[in-house]
DNA sequence: TTTCAACACGAAAACGTTTTCGCTAAATAT
DNA sequence: ATATTTAGCGAAAACGTTTTCGTGTTGAAA
């Protein structure tokens, strides 16, 4: 078990100083050729590569930057990861995950055990339970610390820091449109509840786009809901809210669902009470996952482009650390000349497939 | 923008020395009650918590492990990463996490990215193009530098460290058997091409079912799909396949697949043939995610517990880790009794739903 | 011969901790 | 009164780097 080199037992090796080793791989010129040759054949041969944590200790940075999401077993979230870490690593960056679980105790303790050093900057989308309580002082504390945050999809305006959403408002705008182009009358949604910001945003959209077309929105065919989360039987409670959704109003000919396993969901039902898909009912989703692609029939939705998303946040994130490295080594005054905010916004597209007509 | 307080600062501010605060922060009955009070009371106020980079630099442990999987948007590989990152929180460990994205580089690329330091162990599963290569260099190189390796689900043989797999045998063996048990008399394989060890598990515990019951596996029944990764229209070509498959061979009354995609898959092409499901054909996936549970009719898979896997493999890695931090701290003799290496089997499931009788 | 620059290298500080060891002064024992 | 313990604290090393600032040696210029 042969433990990893360090500059030290090379300088003792070969009987020269730390120093000079340090030199000699970084291939300063200070050094003179021979001991360079000498030093970097033997690093070489002993695979020698610095020791991360050492440098991070130095450099008071690690290059690393702390995810943090509700839930990583979502395929929208998984995407962004992905996209995050294309970029993070692109970029030298390494990436740490922790889950909140939707829960605002696990989101601070998860933020305290990485600021503390571990990380540069966050990359985070904030717990339901915070959304809810409307608590944000450990976002604004580490920002304060020095630490700075990207939001992605679930964000706030209390809070100062660059961001990343899809344009929910327009995307819903579109599926509605679509559903009214192509004929439908009556056309339900079926949303969650208001806290979640992306819910509401998509909810505004469904009534803007009614009222573009001079309809109004009525509420009886809008269906929220609350999602109880650890329920045991929560697929069939979902199932039979719908059904007695459509029970009740039996005119419906279009269905705007803001996620994917409400739209699916919605088809199921439709179909065990005899409506056909796209010819009686037409469904449109919201967030493109492995769900509407294999659905049968398979769901026309409105994509959100996670992976985007995650590759933006990341640039966004990486961008500001190192224009505050630049700014802490040059002349460092101006007062904190901090470039404002920025918050990129990702523009949707509806994905056409067997729901629709 | 007020950077975190350290010792130093807070022995200046107080005017005692930097291994006086440290005491006192941690309880020592070496210093005098009267300072301790006066050092905690001044540390909370200024919200002190111990830089984690120094710590691991000089514990020479960071307390973090590295997460090193193929792909991420993939249900299976989410839950087991939740698995790990419940466990490591609870044991006060942070995850890491590398993507190979299923190359043999980047898969390299990623470990020694991490093995310089920035992490204690690895928990992983092996790339599809290091399965097919063989070269496992790698995962010796960095046990050899005392960095404990778990591999779940893809694991391998020539590499000595702990695993946690799942039981695709006899999995498949109870598939084919509840197939059979419902009167399936041609029963259908879907399966990856060999490398892919599970899939090559799966096959054979497709095949024991059916000799168990003293019938011959007909090769014709058998469908290889070779997987081309970054097409576009890779859905279609796997439906085609599939079409083909059927047509050439009417007589197929059950299918098990080894992953639900393959199985939804077959459903989606086989109602389109106008066979009906689960009375002309019964279908069994490998795999139990989202697929499986919305598809229609919801597809009864094999189970595989990722979670738990996840939840396994973290406990049995710093099981490992502590037990090598006793060992080095103890007599440190006995010439490295390093306890043999442990392989858990994680039973499969059966979950029933409506695509079999 | 003296002076000076170039060359090649080493010492030490710094990043933020923890811990071992020593030291001083007071308190106790002899 | 002297010797010895003990309480309370500080200095310094260590973890592995990088970098700044010497310092000694050489060769050439004066």
């Amino acid at each position: 078990m042969k433990r990893k080199i360090t500059l030290k037992q090379i300088a003792r090796e070969l009987d020269v100083s730390v120093s000079t080793v340090s030199k000699a791989l970084s291939g300063s010129k200070e050094i003179s050729e021979d001991t360079t040759q000498k030093i970097q054949a033997f690093a070489k041969l002993y695979n020698y590569r610095p020791n991360n944590i050492a440098l991070s200790l130095k450099n008071r940075k690690t290059k690393t930057i702390g995810i943090l999401i509700p839930e990583i077993v979502h395929h929208f979230f998984s995407t962004v990861i992905r996209g995050i870490e294309l970029i993070a690593n692109r970029r030298g960056y390494n990436v740490i995950v922790g889950l909140s679980n939707e829960s605002f105790a696990k989101e601070i303790i998860n933020m305290e055990m990485l600021a503390n050093g571990s990380i540069d900057g966050f990359i985070l989308s904030i717990s339901k339970e915070t959304l809810l309580k409307q608590d944000y002082h450990h976002f604004n504390a580490t920002i304060q610390q020095g630490i700075p945050i990207v939001m992605f999809d679930r964000v706030v305006n209390d809070v100062l820091c660059d961001k990343v959403v899809v344009d929910d408002f327009n995307g819903a705008v579109k599926a509605v449109k679509l559903l009214l182009e192509n004929g439908c009358k009556n056309i339900a949604l079926i949303t969650t509840v208001d806290y979640v910001s992306v819910g509401r945003l998509r909810t505004q959209g469904y009534i803007e786009a009614l009222q573009l077309n001079k309809m109004e929105a009525n509420p009886q065919l809008i269906l929220k809901i609350e999602d109880n989360l650890n329920v045991e039987h929560q697929l069939e409670d979902l199932e039979n809210e719908i059904a007695h959704f459509f029970k009740l109003n039996p005119s419906i000919d279009g269905v705007f669902a803001v996620n994917e396993l409400y739209a699916v969901t919605a088809m199921k039902v439709a179909r065990k009470l005899g409506r056909h898909i796209p010819d009686d009912i037409q469904v449109i989703g919201f967030t493109d996952g492995v769900l509407s692609k294999h659905a049968t029939p398979s769901l026309t939705t409105v994509s959100q482009h996670g992976q985007k998303m995650g590759e933006q946040a990341a640039n966004l994130l990486i961008d500001r650390l190192e224009a505050m490295d630049a700014e802490s080594s040059q002349y460092m005054g101006d007062g904190g000349g901090k470039s404002d905010f920025i918050k990129v916004v990702i523009e949707t597209e509806i994905i056409k497939r067997e729901s629709t007509k």
